[in-house]
Order: C-alpha cells, then structure tokens, then sequence
DNA sequence: ATCTTTGCTTGCATTTAGCAAGTAATGTTT
DNA sequence: AAACATTACTTGCTAAATGCAAGCAAAGAT
C-alpha cells in the first residue's frame, strides 16, 4: 500500500487515505448516524452509489478503520463497525463541524443549526467523547466480541 | 455555489469545499510551511500539477479562504495568504497530523516522526496557536493591510 | 535586446465518480 | 414449496476530476 503515499508528510497521507469525497461522510453516518449496514448507507441525505460505497467500505476495512462482520441470527446483512482506528478520527469530524459552522454559512444557508452544533463548539473535549462514548454503548455487541 | 453542496450535514458541506485531494494540502503548505505563491506550491513534495493548483487556488479564493495579492515592489508575483476562515482550518490539519502519526505508521513507514508531531499530540491546543501565531507573524505585511 | 522567471492556459490521457441495470444469496410470505 | 422481497453487491457505460506535457504572455534580469 506504500506506493498510494504521494509523500512523507503525515497531513498528507492522511488526506491520501480518507480524503476522498465519500469515506468521511461514511464515518461520519456510522458515528453520529447510527448507520452499519449497506442499505443504511445507501438510504442516507447524501445518496452514495452502490459501486462507490462498495469499494470505499473494502478501502476503510484494508486500512483497518471498519470491520466487517454479521449477527449470528442473520447470515445476509453485513455489520460495519468503526475499528478503533476509526474511532480515532472524531476529532478530525467535530473539526470540520465547527469550521463549517462557523465560515461555510453565506455560501450554504440551509446548514443545520442549533444545538448539537452548539454543543460541539462550547465543550469540544467533552462532545469528542460523548460521541465516542455514545458509539460504543450502541455497538457492544461488536466491540465486546 | 449552493447547489454544490450534497445536504445540509456540515461535516458533509465541509468535505464538499475542502475535501478533495489537493486544497487541503495547499493550505497545509501555507501554514506550516510558509509558502505562499505559484511557484512556491509548484516546487513542492507533493508535486501539483499546474492546472489543479489554479483551479483550486481560484476556488478557495472564491470560498474566501485565501487572498491573493501582490507586494508592491513587485508586479509579476502573486501572493496568496490564508484569510481568517482559511487560519481556521488549522484544528483540522493538526488532528491529521495526530491521526496519521498514530494510526498510518503500519500501512506507511516512512512517515515524518519526532518533535513535531510528539509536540502537537502533547499540547494540541498549545500548538494550535503556536501554529497560528507564528503564521500570522510571518505575514503581518497582508494581514496588516 | 535577449534570456529567464512566474503564473498561468490548452489539449489530451488517465483515473475516479455517478447512474442504471442486473444478479446471487438469503430471508419472508402464502 | 413456490413466489416474492431484501440485501449486498457487480457490471457496463457516461461524466467529471485529475495528471502530464507543452505552450505562452507579461514582467524582470542581464
């Protein structure tokens, strides 16, 4: 996988792996969304294409970010669950929920408001590990096994 | 610009402005490595092609998150520097930084290591500022005028 | 007056993303 | 048990973004 780096710089390569337009906002649904499943993902606001969302879950699970996995009373639907290494990524989310908070709305008036976003901006800390926390506790069955 | 904007998710509207391969990388260079024209972005690690950096350059102007202009002195050297939205992307690219040191290491083992990247995960907050601070010195001449 | 540097643009090739349709395996209903 | 529905894909084609090489005009240096 070395040779998708396009240099050393750890911002860099960052972006190189989770810098398309798709793998983020896949995150993103897992996280705040609750989503972890193909047709959750599919059915979001965002409207992913099939092929698209399929071959950006292969890439997050190749660099560990998700895992692939079923209920045992259910052999069809795949469950997606955030690695710790996904988990780890929240800030770099809650970040780019205030930037646009605070600089995208004269170009996008429609950007949700209130609350959550509030609440992220006044305890960044806490909020991080809310979000976290909220994560597990939805997803014990996974993380536990 | 509105309708290039997938929904009304901030975090999603964030990736749609700056979430494509190369202008989070430019603005990187300018904070961090005090670049600030064509050639300068040119010239570096990363190696842009000249037809994407004008592209994104005349976008992020458009996003108001750089300013070009020129130094007096001169008529042919354009001066691109980080306007306040564009200062406020730095929590962004420092929680890439952390994530990558911490998370990419396996899947690409030359990344840059030690002070730096030690400095930012110890004191984040710290070197949030620091990194603002010290780009904002560096160009009080634009920021000034 | 010529040469170099800077900041581009243009044309073409390649890669990535988007859309619509198809499909196989599982699960549900009658 | 047969038919239908759901889930998680794949395939083929189109469109958009990116990459590469070359060219070029304006400004500055020699």
């Amino acid at each position: 996988m070395e040779q998708n780096f396009r240099c050393n710089c750890p911002i860099t390569s960052a972006i190189d792996v989770v810098g398309d337009k798709w793998s983020l906002v896949i995150i993103k649904q897992m996280l705040t969304e609750g989503k972890k499943t193909f047709k959750d993902f599919m059915e979001s606001d965002e409207a992913i294409a099939t092929n698209i969302l399929s071959s950006r879950l292969k890439m997050l699970e190749q660099f560990k970010i998700i895992n692939k996995g079923k209920l045992p009373e259910n052999k069809k639907t795949n469950i997606y669950t955030l690695t710790d290494k996904g988990i780890a990524l929240t800030p770099i989310i809650v970040e780019l929920s205030i930037w646009s908070d605070n600089n995208l709305r004269e170009f996008h008036s429609a950007l949700y408001e209130g609350e959550q976003i509030e609440m992220i901006r006044n305890k960044k800390e806490k909020f991080i590990n809310h979000i976290i926390e909220n994560y597990k506790k939805n997803n014990w069955l996974q993380h536990g096994v």
